[in-house]
DNA sequence: CGTTAGCACTCTCATGGGGAGACTGCTAGG
DNA sequence: CCTAGCAGTCTCCCCATGAGAGTGCTAACG
């Protein structure tokens, strides 16, 4: 089994005009089609030899005998690697993502909604948006919100938008003056740092002022335990499983059923995205790779988003290993960076206004 | 095609039994299968007449001539009305709600998706709760709070527990002290009534105050009126697709796709159960009732939820006509009363303590 | 007159053989 | 090294066949 080295331009181009074309019929290619349409001016028969050296060298496969080829994970890997030609996003896309992405006065829950939606009409395919962990964001603001004699609700807001509200419960009613002062010492204090480290740094006041008896600050440590000490769990956002059951790859039931079964196990799908996460551009996972379902031959696209340099989560999509990676990886790409700058928007720029 | 009242007890007990046995076996169901388990003491060719008779006003169907028999909507319905034993929720059932039900520390969109997922699992089933419109809740609070200059989130919260949020920006820089002043006058002022009246009193107020110039007034009138203006569309909660893929009703791809795209127009599924909000009790919307798809015979059992005498949404399940009606509909009436004792007790019940 | 046994009829569904079609692999010749 | 040709193989569709299940009808029975 050679590695790309080894292929000759002439064996490239063949598997190329094999995996575009299989990517367009979704069935076996064989190698009358390859002779037709690559313009090399071989005949089948030659074509079918270097088709049979493919093969053993890992890079087609057929399902049966008598059938065409297919193209296996090693040889999607080889051409997105070094033999596709993106296509630059259409101006058009390009301007239909930017307006209904745009930072502003929706907040960052529907705009992952959102991003999203887009993923899956422009890709066709499902789109996956996995959410920040609240307690790796950056806090904005923390307010505390007197609801009900004991019950409190904490809304925490984050740097890049996002928003959790939770009700607390005190030992003891809390005046609505203190509360104000309280949200505006946290906030005052806190702002700018993870929620993360805020959890230590309390932890580590609480040591210290364990002998003092100020009771404010008792009941500030005490509010902010209570609303900042979020869990973290990451929300994931899915939109447009409906796209993959026209694929025939899904054409009998059982199959569809372990796809939405997969869809629905989010912790899971939260963990496959995340191994996006390392490094700054569009990742592939390509079949086995991408542990989502078994059998299905499903490959992720993903990509994370961020505020500046920090990662806040990933966005991608997800569909049958034979998609259209010359479209999908610009448009995952494009809309990584869309997102994060929508982000970046909702709360920062507010020197200018248009 | 005479009424129930046309129906002998010995038509009746054999339309039941024929109801009963298909709901089991999800096929059509044979004469001799009656004759055997029904305790009538007749032999299958009786029983044939008989089926033939209730063929006849509607209330059973053949699929092809030489099958059993299967149940209309018509039988379901008198099935429903005055033949079935509703069977009470175990109480290890009840408690498996209560528990995870309680109103509490949890905020109110959670409870939802619990309540969701819990009418799926104990009815195997999909799960669907329709949330409140935002705009037909009673407001409780309402607070800014600064993010950036002319950014400013609202946060409204719902005497039922609900909590919305959104950016919304300003003319001018707003400070801090004005911001709680203004969220302090409007608690105050607008607790107690739904944000529909509030809008109303906002536009009469801003024909009132028009000629004075109150700078601190005008303010408050704008952001009251960017942030407690709520669109108002309600969302919906569904949960537990893959509960009817093993259904032998969705045995093809065909189907299962258009069952999907069903439950993806939330609007329409709003819709649908939304007309289950009048009255209070349990409805059941059957085949063509429910026009959920237009081939697929589903059936939804639905029941409105709300704080005392106010709606504010409704819950039920959906699945194929053919379901366990006799422990569906109890299980959804006491989804419905709990879950109503839920959000009454998140922010209502605050003097006593355990 | 209601009930039942018996029987012919109908329709579905699973099974299996046959043949068309599509590709491949191999071989011999250019 | 390439190609034409051909035999071999595998899938898929079609059709006939037959078993099985269930009905409708009729005639007989209590």
């Amino acid at each position: 089994m050679p590695d790309q080295g080894n292929l000759s331009p002439r064996d490239r181009e063949i598997l190329k005009d094999v995996i575009l074309t299989h990517i367009l019929s979704a069935e076996p290619v064989s190698s009358r089609s390859v002779a037709k349409h690559a313009k090399l001016g071989l005949s089948a028969a030659t074509i079918r030899n270097v088709m049979a050296d493919l093969e053993e060298w890992g890079y087609l496969m057929q399902p049966h005998t008598s059938a065409g080829r297919v193209p296996t994970a090693a040889a999607y890997h080889l051409f997105i690697r070094s033999m596709m030609e993106a296509r630059a996003l259409p101006v058009r896309e390009r301007r239909y993502i930017e307006d209904h992405l745009k930072g502003g006065s929706t907040d960052s829950d529907e705009i992952m909604g959102t991003a999203s939606h887009l993923l899956s009409e422009l890709s066709s395919q499902v789109g996956v948006v996995v959410t920040p962990a609240i307690g790796e964001t950056v806090l904005k603001a923390v307010e505390f919100i007197p609801v009900s004699g004991h019950k409190i609700l904490c809304v925490v807001v984050s740097a890049s938008g996002f928003v959790d509200n939770k009700v607390i419960e005190t030992e003891e009613e809390v005046p609505r003056e203190e509360l104000v002062r309280i949200s505006n010492y946290l906030t005052e204090n806190f702002a700018g740092h993870t929620l993360r480290e805020i959890r230590e740094r309390l932890v580590r006041m609480m040591v210290e002022e364990k002998a003092q008896v100020d009771r404010v600050l008792a009941r500030t440590i005490e509010l902010a335990r209570a609303g900042l000490t979020a869990d973290g769990v990451p929300g994931v956002v899915v939109d447009g499983t409906s796209m993959l059951l026209g694929k025939p790859e899904l054409s009998d039931v059982a199959r569809v059923r372990r796809m939405i079964e997969a869809f629905a196990d989010k912790e899971r799908l939260v963990r496959i995205l995340n191994r996006c996460i390392q490094g700054d551009g569009v990742r592939v996972l390509i079949g086995e790779d991408c542990e989502l379902t078994s059998d299905l031959e499903f490959s992720v696209v993903a990509t994370p988003y961020g505020l500046g340099e920090r990662p806040l989560g990933t966005l991608g999509i997800v569909g049958p290993s034979r998609m259209d990676y010359e479209k999908i990886i610009p448009l995952v790409h494009f809309l990584g960076e869309t997102l994060s700058r929508a982000l970046a928007e909702t709360f920062a720029g507010d020197s200018e206004r248009r």
